[in-house]
DNA sequence: GTTTAAGATATATATTTTATACACCTTTAA
DNA sequence: TTAAAGGTGTATAAAATATATATCTTAAAC
């Protein structure tokens, strides 16, 4: 029942970015430092972010990174399901499942009715939502 | 996102004692073998189920343990609740948090309104609800 | 009162998942 | 050509989970 640290760091990267002005490049040094994460692991959240295509990434000499929405516009619920890689509740849900209850029990829609509300609670928040005020310095 | 195996197993015991007779006592060795658990291993979900009171255990010989309360008396979310050890679902709600966002981030809100409505999802079951119809042979 | 079948407990090990570090590559403006 | 930026692959570490091993305790049956 929780969030990978690569979810939470990802968002944290959004906030980040939220604050900012949509135009504004950031740099991912300046991140992790802010964040105390590491810089390669921080290009790897980043990274993916832009697969994502939830951020704009600029290489080269001032170069760096920014939203490539509104904030107003980006769904956590949507950014949690995107970057959270699964959501194996329980065994039945993952492919190497040997669970014999699997045909009978009815455990797992119940399960499978949580994560849903789970979700649904998060579709309705924006980055808008959650962004810190202000960045503290 | 996902119970442990540890819940999992707590409520596979629990159904399993379910689709038995009010009074009947079952073994831990018969419950290991329909499920494919060690012994010794599902010996400390049921030690862990009776001391929290949801199971009555009897040692020795023609021992066994049973449910304490009819299924439909028993909560699935509280089941969970209970026998889930850490709803951590973030850093800042552990308690060796270091993020630097903690007294600002509105992320954390919006995460404990989803896992509360995760629980009380939960808590809409009772054992009753979910118990297979009848075990499979 | 000894045996046997049951659950109880503590410790150690293995496995899996997650997070981080290290090393090097690519791009692009100055 | 250099420096500052992001990109990528692999290896390692750490943490969380799950399982195994070994031994103990209880109580009914004989
Ligand atoms: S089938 Fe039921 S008991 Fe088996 S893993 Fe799924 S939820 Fe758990
Ligand atoms: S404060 Fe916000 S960013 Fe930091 S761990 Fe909590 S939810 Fe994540």
């Amino acid at each position: 029942m929780k969030l990978t640290m690569y979810t939470d760091y990802s968002l944290r990267v959004l906030m980040y970015l939220g604050t900012r002005q949509p135009d504004e490049k950031v740099q991912i040094d300046e991140i992790s430092e802010y964040y105390n994460i590491s810089r390669n692991h921080l290009t790897k959240v980043v990274h993916n972010l832009a697969k994502l295509d939830y951020i704009h990434t600029v290489r080269g000499r001032g170069g760096g990174i920014m939203l490539k929405y509104k904030p107003e516009e980006l769904n956590v619920g949507q950014i949690v399901r995107n970057t959270e890689d699964n959501f194996y509740i329980a065994e039945c849900f993952r492919p190497d499942n040997e669970c014999v209850l699997t045909p009978i029990c009815g455990l797992q829609y119940v399960l499978n009715d949580a994560l849903n509300n789970y979700i649904n609670t998060l579709e309705q928040y924006t980055l808008q939502d959650i962004l810190p005020k202000a960045l503290m310095r």
